[in-house]
DNA sequence: TCGCATGATGTAAACGTTTACATCGCCTCC
DNA sequence: GGAGGCGATGTAAACGTTTACATCATGCGA
């Protein structure tokens, strides 16, 4: 079951097998085959512990995720684990639910059994990890505040939330409300601005109509309410993501608004049930496995050159779907100004 | 940074230094509060390829899967990423897209480095499996035909699907239609076992209409023209999961019948799409982290002590969740068929 | 006071690879 | 024909742990 049984009955000696096996090194090509025939006979397996304790190279990614829930985290695993098989990587998966002493723990565990490291925690600043992590272990930031030690991907979040904003626009609303994710998540953070930054750039003098919420499908709900108490109501609801959205809608209709006759409705990732509202949801679409695979191709070149040339990566585009919760746009000029979908 | 520079530092032996931080044997607390201290100080980490080496023992778990998507491999890895932290073990996840080539490939390259492994390949047949396995690889299969040489985990497809047949006939449907998933699928098979031997036990002369499919949308609302063909419509479809309910419901709707007025509709899974559409379907919820949870809980108890008493274990058992798809049902005295949910 | 048990600590072998270096035989070129 | 080089193969060290065994000090009973 060892190479030394393999060199044995091959009549060989280890280094010869492992060169064999290995196609490295020059062998015979006769040793060779009955090297290779009698290894597949013995159904020899190299022991991947001692190649590594020898090589350093353990061949598997540690992925560190926030908590494991909806097809979000089915995709980003997905887009990694096509792009680390190709690399003959392997997946190391972890989930850290919230707490900071937790992640603390599958940091450490996870340490000396990769070569890289994957992170996303968007609740958490990017600081408190270089604590906790040798800083010889190339590490991938997804989703979070770039940081000078760690290389970052993420969804281009800013650029989407400008483009909705900027869509809403073009479509005729001219009083648009925003309900915002948590505080201090960094993809909530980055759709705030995007929307603020639209209304300056398209709608100058547009009031910037921001309404708190947590992701949460209740905090959209919540949002509407908070909106009815104002004087006066917006034109179209821009929420941070589409569970939120589904609370506006909900709200919006027990109060007896039409979407998208009364009130325009958008939202942010194109969840799967998106489409299957109604009315089917306007949103951002998030390619989620694209950001896995990008993630990963970036750590996998950092540990083939150690060299690090850039930290901060291009973020990954979201496309605009259109649906029926918003009203036609008015000038069909401004379609360039975002990447189309159509809906389903 | 290894376990030499701490025991220098700490001016005790390499062998104290093992001792102290397994807390294994007996040290002096004086020294091993020393050790302790100095390891830390020097944020020593353990090498575990050393440590593998020399144990036999990874604390990695594979995880083999069919191509991730959706909801339902978050859920899975969820219940197996939870109940592995709580043991200390690992997860390595591969997915395996179908071919049985990439499997035979995946198993493979998770051979050497893991202690155990947990496999889903609904359309695969175990015996497949023990010829490319060291057999001493302690493995647990889940959704997968049981095999007497590998312990196997379900979710109990069989009961649900007569549990929710029983329904529907509770509910006064007395023509029922199945539409079936892939043929050869395990789960597929089984629900479709359910619903036949539902038929017998409470509907005898009732008339099985099976309708072939493959899960997806596209074959439910083929499914729905070609039982139109039909000289006689049922008077409730059950599709063997959600996907191809929704595609029936698609059919149903653009043929003008209505659902649950004119024909009565039931899916399973209850992916969260199901409460959203309209009208919300009547379906079978799968507790899939649960499956998780248990697959990788036997494992485990199987790594502990190697003895292998029963192979097959009880399925994880559906809850039936009663929506609008389908009428009320008439008689209530038979609510005690099953576990009944609330929709929300 | 000496012998012995006991408990803390050190020593070194073992795990299964890879790989630098040594060796050996063969071919070629002078 | 011999020297030198080269290519195939073997030898052994190294990787960083764990752990059986040896050693050593200490305390206790005779």
């Amino acid at each position: 079951m060892t190479i030394k049984d393999v060199a044995r009955v091959a009549g060989v000696s280890v280094a010869s097998v492992s060169r064999a096996l290995n196609g490295n090194d020059n062998v015979t090509n006769a040793t060779r085959q009955r090297i290779v025939s009698v290894a597949a006979h013995l159904r020899y397996m190299p022991n991947s512990a001692a190649r590594s304790l020898i090589t350093r190279r353990t061949h598997a990614i540690g992925v560190v995720l926030p908590d494991l829930h909806g097809e979000f985290f089915s995709e980003l695993i997905r887009g990694m684990d096509c792009a680390a098989r190709a690399r003959g990587l392997h997946l190391l998966v972890s989930s850290a639910h919230g707490s900071q002493r937790e992640t603390i723990e599958v940091l450490r565990a996870l340490c000396g059994r990769v070569d890289g490291l994957l992170v996303m925690s968007p609740d958490t600043d990017a600081s408190f990890l270089a604590e906790h992590l040798p800083l010889s272990l190339p590490t991938v930031l997804m989703n979070m505040r770039s940081d000078h030690r760690f290389p970052s991907l993420s969804i281009d979040n800013y650029g989407g939330a400008r483009t909705m904003t900027r869509h809403l626009f073009d479509c005729g609303y001219r009083r648009i409300a925003f309900v915002a994710g948590p505080a201090l998540n960094f993809d909530a953070d980055e759709r705030l601005r995007g929307y603020r930054d639209a209304l300056t750039s398209f709608g100058p003098g547009m009031p910037a109509l921001v309404m708190p919420g947590d992701f949460s499908e209740d905090s959209g709900y919540r949002a509407v309410s908070r909106l009815q108490t104002g004087k006066r109501m917006p034109d179209a609801i821009f929420a941070a993501n589409d569970m939120m959205a589904f609370g506006c809608l909900s709200a919006l209709g027990e109060r007896g608004f039409r979407v998208p006759d009364d009130i325009g409705l958008a939202g942010f990732d194109d969840v799967p049930i998106a489409r299957f509202i109604a009315p089917p949801l306007t949103t951002m679409r998030v390619r989620i496995a694209d950001l896995g695979e990008a993630a990963l191709e970036r750590l996998a070149a950092q540990l083939e050159a150690p060299a690090q040339p850039e930290l901060a990566q291009a973020p990954v585009s979201c496309e605009l779907v259109v649906r029926t919760s918003c009203r036609q746009r008015l000038r069909l000029a401004s379609v360039a100004a975002g990447s189309l979908v159509d809906a389903k």
